[in-house]
DNA sequence: TCTTCCAGGTAGTAT
DNA sequence: ATACTACGTGGAAGA
């Protein structure tokens, strides 16, 4: 059986799901009014309202209103997840390192549904920062003529540099890489790099855009601006958006 | 009604209770087979598998398998979602700015569950940096004697720092709050701060710890450390974890 | 385990 | 809308 449904389950009907998700490494999701309970690296409390509760067997608790990507509340991944009491039905997750509890005490439970999931697909993701240092390694022309990288990741006292190469003239050069239009940071970030090298070394930000400030910031600090396009960055995307359009 | 299910529904079916969702506002989930396409900022591509599809009324899509908090895919709150097929069933979730598109292919649907939620809290959360600041402000005596804070998020040219203030020997302090064990980032970020003001200034990083390059970089920079311990620290958490134990 | 950094980060706030 | 930063960030990869 791929999934069981109950409808209005008592605590008893919840406990039996619950443990049959465990043993069966499945998921439960429970249609709830609840209350949320937190303490740990924070603390927060929820007061009671409709949410909609999922336990996954590797540990994770979610607790998802009807608004935001984000849960309400969570325990990640690894936490240890029991029903500790029947009367009310309440949810203890813990975890150590760092030590956290969250706890949801449930009013009516208006559904409860376990979910036994066949999946064996990896997600497949382009266009990450590991793309682009790919690329730039395969096309060292796009950053500029006669440079040559050298070592990725590579090790400095203020931590490891995304592309370590040399130019031209065979002077050092260091690349930051970013994905998105940066900001004051990524710059801090590549000055901290450039700075922790004794010998002189150009730095050279990758971005698509800079903010006002970050540009400021990399002039003050003499360091050096290439925006390298992805490759994928013109094509799909906007053909997509176009096929969404013209399908309405 | 609060919710409605309907055990392997058509795509006919699903559609009708998508509308319905829209139109009362209510998050629509759905257990079933499919593949997820997404393309915008990056691209990625998930093979098909069992997963749990999650809409809300806000327009955020999650898809989650039966690991990890985080979704596999997602499209955050804002976004258009419609049906876009039914042969098979597919779910489109498009939004601008940017332009990014999920599109979901399913297979056989297990289940679908309408649930309307009635949700009027808001979480309370407890020991975010905005708390520590506040308790600084009124403990100025925590950071050192004499330290007279002024000025919560004062801006700066290179970003707005989080407590200006003046010392014993009337010296202006930055102060740069972090909640937890801080690296070389939090310490670059307060050295930004501090060199972009003209007078002499004090650099203080407050942090629970400091990883060992965090410290280097900060002798390096002549920058300070003070460790201040929020209120709430040494006191529930532990408390409930032990609660916990006892249960058993 | 700890450190370090990326992420389709998301979310909030001020401009 | 953009800019900037915090987040109970989560997650991965290397030491």
């Amino acid at each position: 059986m791929r999934y069981r449904l109950s409808e209005h389950p008592d605590a008893e009907t919840v406990d039996t799901l619950f443990g049959e998700a465990k043993r069966r490494s499945a998921c439960l999701g429970l249609f709830t009014e609840c209350t949320v309970e937190y303490d740990g690296r924070a603390s927060s409390s929820l007061a009671s309202g409709d949410r909609f509760v999922m336990y996954k067997p590797d540990g994770t608790i979610l607790v998802h209103t009807d608004e935001d990507r984000t849960p309400q509340n969570w325990q990640p991944p690894g936490a240890t997840v029991q029903i500790t009491d029947h009367e009310p039905l309440t949810i203890t997750a813990i975890r150590m390192n760092p030590e956290e509890v969250i706890t949801i005490r449930c009013g009516e439970v208006y559904f409860a549904s376990l979910m036994r999931m066949n999946d064996d697909a990896t997600l497949s993701l382009r266009g990450s920062e590991s793309d682009l240092r790919d690329l730039l390694f395969d096309q060292p022309s796009l950053i500029e003529d006669g440079f040559r990288p050298r070592k990725r990741e590579h090790e400095t006292p203020a931590g490891p540099v995304d592309v370590w190469g040399y130019d031209a003239d065979g002077q050092p050069v260091i690349l930051e890489l970013k994905r998105r239009r940066s900001g004051p940071d990524a710059v801090s970030q590549l000055r901290r790099y450039v700075e922790s090298v004794d010998s002189d070394v150009r730095g050279i930000l990758i971005a698509p855009s800079l903010t006002d400030r970050a540009k400021q910031l990399l002039n003050e600090f003499d360091l050096e601006w290439r925006t390298v396009e992805p490759p994928e960055a013109d094509t799909s995307p906007h053909r997509s958006l176009d096929e969404f359009g013209s399908e309405q």
